[in-house]
DNA sequence: AAAATAATTCGATATTATCGATTGATTGTT
DNA sequence: AACAATCAATCGATAATATCGAATTATTTT
């Protein structure tokens, strides 16, 4: 399965090659071996042994001591922390996230938009043992997640109408929605509520609640959203929870519009 | 400033540049213009902008929509996301540092070296409303940190002087050692009783306890600290929080050596 | 010890990146 | 409002450079 080089504007081939390969490795588990990524590139052992050594000398690219293999190399991680770094949407929302984190002792996320699935951009994660849920820098679908669901809500009908038609509702469970009348439906109660409510839609047996974040402009871009399992969901602490989840993100669009805006 | 292209093994020169253009933007604090960067890199506007749009199509790089300026792009924080998920290590040490920080009410670090510095991997935050000291991602120097002297105090002594040598003992404050037998012998004591204390020799006013964490061969790979301000780290305390610190950094240790080891 | 599979190096070839000049778009100035 | 200046983006000729298959070296398996 090799990516398509698909020119569209002037591209540099080598470079293009190069960033697929960080791709490539990226989607495999545990790293691939010179000749595993030569394969799926459909290019030959040289060619790609060519552009991953400037990878490696740049550290984009380890190789395994062990076997040869390669992995991810730190300075991913290095131009990742630094560029997260520069978000003021992370610190504005930081505290209103620690506090509903405390309160309710659950799972709270931070997420935007990205190329038509939510993009986590940070978490506090409750203390229980098991943190079901997804990490930083993880991505989920729209139609699903409180997060998802809460930014979807916020777009015209024709965009959303779009997004359906282009990424389609998959069926992450037997309560995912998944057909695009019912899903408008509900959007329209998320717009109208302020929430939006991810009953088990996601996965079997965990709730969530998402609240969208305004930026200066009035526009929603960010969302947060607090997880936990159903048996501790419901009743009079879902609602309160509801609540304190709009607050927060009231909060946090104040915040924002507080700083200056460097947007993601 | 440009980064030479001591081309040492056959590195390909368009990928080599475009990984330098990152490394030129990530330097920046606001992003660059095409201009810029091409002044910075020494070569014409038009070989930057082809090189710059193949790394803007992979999300590489991103513009800023008010001008045209460019920015690091979101796919690198997904990468190094992903990249710091695959470490066993932060797994493995996050129990222990989640408690001590709750116990002591202080931010507590986890680290490894990288190049000579002292690279934070990660970090849980005290809720205190000044977090003084670095996020994760930052890089700090190894002679004046207590990571940077738990992980320098467990090489050999040829190893440590090559270190000095290097990179020299630069002072960041007035209590920074800067004289090379003076770290040795720190170094002795640090390995001795089996934690370092850094005591505002990175900052003034910051005190600062650090740990070692051995990897399944008995190697130091990485280190835990807890930092606090001087007023609130003495006496009793002082003496509990050292203990507790080691305490973890052997749990991390052995909770290490029961998963898997993934290395960094 | 031999065979097999890996990464790496090599060198001829023409594909492809490069570069200066030009264009187009935007901002600031008089 | 027109002009000047500054920016990114485009173009096309040129030769420098990435590419590729074959050969080599290193490592692991039988």
């Amino acid at each position: 399965m090799a990516k398509s080089n698909s020119n569209k504007t002037g591209k540099i081939q080598s470079v293009d090659r190069a960033l697929t390969i960080l791709e490539v490795i990226a989607d495999s588990d545990d790293g691939l071996t010179l000749a595993q990524i030569a394969e799926r590139m459909e290019l030959p052992k040289s060619t790609v042994h060519g552009l991953i050594s400037t990878l490696r000398d740049h550290k984009y690219v380890k190789q395994a001591e062990e076997d040869g293999r390669y992995l991810l190399g730190i300075h991913l991680f290095e131009l990742g922390t630094r560029l997260a770094r520069s978000w003021d949407i992370r610190d504005a929302a930081k505290p209103a996230m620690r506090w509903l984190s405390k309160e309710f002792g659950e799972t709270v996320h931070l997420g935007c938009e990205e190329n038509g699935e939510v993009l986590y951009l940070d978490k506090i994660a409750a203390d229980s043992l098991v943190t079901i849920v997804s990490d930083i820098g993880a991505r989920l679908p729209m139609h699903c997640s409180g997060i998802g669901k809460a930014l979807l809500a916020h777009k015209s009908d024709a965009e959303i109408r779009r997004h359906i038609a282009n990424l389609g509702l998959a069926p992450l469970t037997g309560r995912t929605i998944t057909k695009a009348d019912e899903l408008m439906k509900e959007l329209e109660k998320v717009r109208e509520q302020g929430f939006a409510l991810d009953d088990g839609e996601i996965m079997e047996g965990l709730r969530c609640v998402g609240a969208p974040i305004f930026d200066a402009d009035g526009i929603v871009r960010y969302a947060i959203s607090v997880s936990g399992q159903v048996k501790d969901l419901y009743g009079k602490r879902l609602e309160r929870l509801i609540i304190e989840t709009q607050k927060a993100a009231k909060e946090i669009t104040y915040a924002l519009k507080k700083g200056r805006v460097q947007s993601k």
